[in-house]
DNA sequence: GAGACGTGGGC
DNA sequence: TGCCCAAGTCT
């Protein structure tokens, strides 16, 4: 805590805090903690696996459908896996709902729906990393856990100066970040770090001006703060070209599968289509006749550009297939599918 | 250690 | 428009 000479960092972080503090459906406000509230670490957890690579904004309405469908990690337990990949669908990153359910059965049936609260525990969870069993042991418990996330990594790179890029320095900055942490409030203290990364102390455009550890801030005084963190420089996304096919019977069913458990959006319900490739491919459609819609989808994912062409038809009276789902009229939910995939349905939707 | 793994918002 | 980025984890 000494090493910004004579400024309390993590004091000005928790003042800061106590004034600042945003509203979240699972935070417990810094004057309620103060009075002996404690937060419940099943919805701390939920929202630290959903916070994982996604914004405040977008995860906030999948939380308070989640807890309000399954209040308890036991009620989450003994869900469906359909039910829970279709309530994540659109929130990407689907090994996170996979994960989510092995771990609310672990801590249902061997901690008995308690979740451990040893940092060390919660990292032996599925889902469950080096920063998500720290922010679960700090927020969850008060335990003085260091959290590193993205915005911690920038905060530290920028009070201290930091000039080597991600991911090599990260030892450095956790470092730092650990001598900052304290014994009072480690939970409100994380969160604080993390708020003052989102609001203020963001990746373009930091409000120095306004920032409440400006004044031992070494890359404020350098004048190097937009340039910090650096970071490695990433490999251009390839582009892939694919087809799906969509086929719907008289009665309104569709044809669809459900994904392997491996891989892209794996465990997601989807349209039978060709592989994705990296030329326009001409994958012949299972015999029927199919028809192609004009215009195409176009999505990008974390590591490449995707086109896709759409094909629909009519299914033909008592159509069933191996590996291929009929999804009755009634049962079809848009909200259920993956993003691309929503997408492609939109396209074939409109036309 | 490096690549796989989604999506939407901001500039 | 296209690129960067977000409270990372797993293999």
């Amino acid at each position: 805590m000494r090493d910004s000479g004579e400024f309390d960092v993590s004091g000005a972080l928790l003042d800061w805090y106590d004034r600042h503090a945003r509203e979240m459906p699972w935070r417990v406000a810094p004057a309620d903690r103060a009075a002996g509230v404690m937060p419940d670490p099943y919805r701390i957890w939920l929202s630290e696996v959903m916070l994982q690579q996604t914004t405040v904004a977008a995860v906030r309405d999948y939380f308070v459908r989640f807890t309000n469908r399954w209040p308890t990690v036991k009620a989450l337990a003994a869900a469906p896996d359909d039910q829970v990949m279709g309530e994540w669908a659109g929130l990407g990153y689907y090994a996170r709902a996979r994960n989510l359910l092995k771990c609310a059965r672990v801590v249902a049936e061997q901690h008995g729906g308690t979740f451990p609260d040893t940092y060390d525990a919660l990292l032996n969870l599925p889902g469950i990393g080096p920063y998500t069993a720290a922010a679960i042991s700090a927020i969850a418990f008060d335990r003085p856990e260091t959290v590193l996330d993205g915005n911690v990594e920038r905060v530290m790179a920028r009070l201290y100066d930091i000039h080597d890029p991600l991911p090599g320095s990260k030892p450095q900055l956790k470092e730092h970040a650990a001598a900052l942490t304290p014994f009072t409030r480690p939970g409100d203290y994380a969160q604080a770090v993390m708020d003052l990364g989102a609001t203020i102390c963001t990746p373009k455009s930091p409000a120095c001006g306004i920032c409440p550890v400006q004044a031992p801030c070494a890359a404020r005084a350098a004048g190097t703060q937009s340039d910090l963190p650096r970071k490695t420089p990433k490999k251009p996304k390839p582009t892939r070209y694919g087809h799906v096919y969509i086929a719907q019977g008289d009665n309104g069913a569709f044809l669809m599968e459900r994904r392997p458990d491996k891989g892209l959006l794996g465990g997601m319900l989807g349209w039978p289509g060709s592989e994705w490739s990296d030329g326009p491919s001409d994958a012949p459609p299972f015999p029927c006749e199919w028809r192609e819609l004009p215009g195409e989808v176009r999505h990008t994912f974390t590591h490449f550009h995707l086109i896709l062409r759409i094909w629909t038809a009519t299914l033909p009276v008592g159509w069933s297939h191996d590996d291929l789902i009929v999804m009755e009229k009634h049962a079809f939910r848009p909200s259920d599918l993956p993003t691309v995939m929503r997408k492609a349905y939109d396209l074939w939707r409109s036309t």
